[in-house]
DNA sequence: CGTAAAGTTGAATTCTTTCAAACACGGTGG
DNA sequence: CCACCGTGTTTGAAAGAATTCAACTTTACG
């Protein structure tokens, strides 16, 4: 699956403050037991694993863009989430149950595999703090998006998922002034907010004669962000960085 | 706010066997450096924190029922989850973060105080997995909820929300036969579901006529819970008890 | 250059909400 | 014991939102 195969350095990695990506190195260096990183660089549209695989590994993503999506009894796609440069996926603290989502590459990425997460955290108690901190803001996330789409209509939910990925991906940098890349197609915005295709470009289109955000050629402008935060009550979206370690 | 206190000896407690609960009792022995645990006792409809309070401790729910609630900034009640005897609530890796949601009692309840939960982890890597694992469920529940929002007629909603609040107080042994109690109003359901009371209203009418499920007097009985399950897609739905210490 | 994939548009249908009003039930005070 | 009140539930009819189907246009890419 994977194309090439390199031991990372987190040193030169623009990731390693962010998460739990920081100190890995650290405990890594100091601890001998532990493997050293790997990482994979994968092309767009490929999977890193499959819905009903077992999980063996946890992944970072370093670079690029990953989708983790499911299909449903009915055979319905959903997207769970993005995978955004910094962000941990594929961790399960069992490992007898299988994924029950894929993850597949929206863009050229780099992808690190950390074979023992679980049994690092077991040593060094601040990296576990970092992995609850991660695994509460999915929750979050999803929680967000889980009231947006309930309770909001589609120029909201629309709005919604564009503002919330802008967000996440400033506080890493990732952003230029109000815009940033956006390597869906309409199909999967529609199948993250459980709308058809054909009301999501509509939708798209009020919302660019709105002025309040344009999306071409897989760029996406927020034109007002004002509006936008107003139209989506961001009072909630402020994203906490995890930067907790009082564990005695 | 809570009415009375007393401490509490987990040994007789039902939900000892379950998630986190299970073992706290044994640390606190063995460590005397942690507070004993307290209980209060909560009449329906209290609030035990609100939302944009700061959290102080972290919450059990030993016997009764919470629904943790969030208000949107454009006004509407979002029911977030609910809070079933022997999980955690109200945990936060990072106290300076106000509460995003409200806790309320829907029955009368009893709930388990743990003030330094996070501490107590930082010393027992095994306690540690089992409130990441408690985490992992939380965030899975979320995008289950997620997904039924987004891509669910609204009987599917309806009979998912009924059928996974069966699943979840059958594993703990609270229901008999296909019957538990369900202390929702209509309008609850609605606040969960991102659906208006009316509609809702109509549709367990719907239900209950094509011999699905009936819900009266606050009592909900599963009629036909293979063709729910089936309606549902409940392939994903088996709840996973927590059974990992693998921490090396 | 040609084909397949992605995006766009209109019209009809279905689902859901809104508004308005009636009903049922439990609890209170007379 | 009964009248009254409030909360929660129920029903109908009309308006609104989103989906479906079918066809057409554009774009990406070998």
């Amino acid at each position: 699956m994977g194309m090439n195969n390199s031991v990372v350095f987190c040193k030169n990695c623009p990731r390693n403050h962010y998460g739990v990506c920081s100190g890995i190195e650290t405990i890594l260096n100091q601890d001998r037991e532990f493997h050293p990183l790997k990482s994979q660089n994968l092309p767009a549209k490929q999977y890193v694993f499959y819905q009903g695989e077992s999980p063996v590994k946890t992944y970072i993503l370093r670079q690029g863009w990953i989708l983790l999506t499911q299909v449903s009894a009915q055979g319905k796609r959903q997207v769970l989430r993005s995978v955004l440069p910094g962000d941990v996926f594929g961790f399960q603290t069992d490992l007898n149950k299988p994924f029950s989502y894929s993850a597949m590459t929206l863009q050229d990425s780099i992808v690190c595999c950390v074979p023992d997460l679980l049994q690092m955290c077991g040593r060094y108690p601040e990296l576990f703090i970092k992995l609850i901190w991660e695994e509460e803001s999915e929750k979050k996330l999803a929680e967000h998006y889980m009231v947006n789409i309930a309770h909001g209509s589609a120029r909201e939910k629309i709005s919604f998922m564009a503002f919330e990925l802008y967000q996440r991906l400033k506080s890493r940098g990732l952003n230029k002034a109000h815009v940033i890349p956006f390597p869906f197609k309409q199909e999967d915005i529609a199948d993250t907010l459980g709308m058809s295709v054909i009301h999501v470009n509509r939708t798209l289109h009020k919302l660019e004669q709105d002025n309040l955000l344009s999306l071409h050629k897989h760029e996406l402008k927020l034109l007002d962000c004002e509006k936008l935060a107003t139209l989506v009550g961001m009072d909630f979206l402020e994203l906490d960085s995890c930067e907790i370690s009082d564990v005695a």
